[in-house]
DNA sequence: CAGCATCCTGTTTGATACTG
DNA sequence: CAGTATCAAACAGGATGCTG
């Protein structure tokens, strides 16, 4: 977590950002939305390089802010399902924005990045 | 930076986030856009915690990227001036879309974190 | 299976002092 | 004024091993 707590005084993006696009959330609620409810062990091998640990730290997060549910199923083995929640959805149209945006503007980026340093 | 750069093959999103949402990013990019060109020192003024150090550090960065540009005044005293460029500004909308699901949602996201805890 | 506990590490951030 | 240099602190992140 990045704790803008200050700069949103100047700044009302800064608390979404806060929420939303701290390391690897975006990734947890992008699979969540499109590919649906998982469990942990899917949401493991999508996400490839994140470990289980830190999968869970966010997991928690997002639950504790209302971003995603989980549910436990009593069985043997145990079962656990994520899903994302009607607050998480909310947030579809400015994901769709951003990946927009990018498509767009990220060549542009790159290429300022090739002129500065050169 | 957050170097999200595995994650960014299963979520489009992530490296826009890398970008533009890393700490301190936000509050600047904010202000230069609604505030206008500014000087150093008024930056560092209306960002009010930030240390000179970590704001030289991100404009360093908002410059490579091409979000902002930087312009020095060979006088006495030196003058620098800040100012976003067309790419930077370009993310206008979405901060504004931004700031809206905020206000919209963020006591959602309260109330949600008010009944986890209890 | 879905985690938690523990330890450990590198990076990021900040405080402070100084300069062209 | 607009930074830079140096040092110290904080924290996120990873490795490993264990469990209901």
């Amino acid at each position: 977590m990045q704790n803008q707590q200050a700069p949103e005084m100047s700044c009302p993006v800064a608390p979404v950002v806060d929420l939303v696009f701290s390391r690897w959330t975006t990734p947890i609620l992008w699979t969540l939305n499109f590919d649906g409810r998982q469990r942990f062990s899917e949401l493991e091998r999508r996400i490839e390089t994140i470990t289980p640990k830190v999968l869970t730290e966010r997991l928690r997060q997002l639950e504790r802010d209302g971003l995603v549910s989980r549910t436990y199923h009593r069985e043997i083995p145990p079962r656990v399902e994520y899903q994302i929640t009607e607050l998480g959805s909310s947030l579809a149209p400015l994901f769709a924005q951003l990946a927009h945006w990018g498509t767009a503007h990220l060549p542009d980026v790159e290429q300022a990045r090739l002129s500065y340093d050169a």
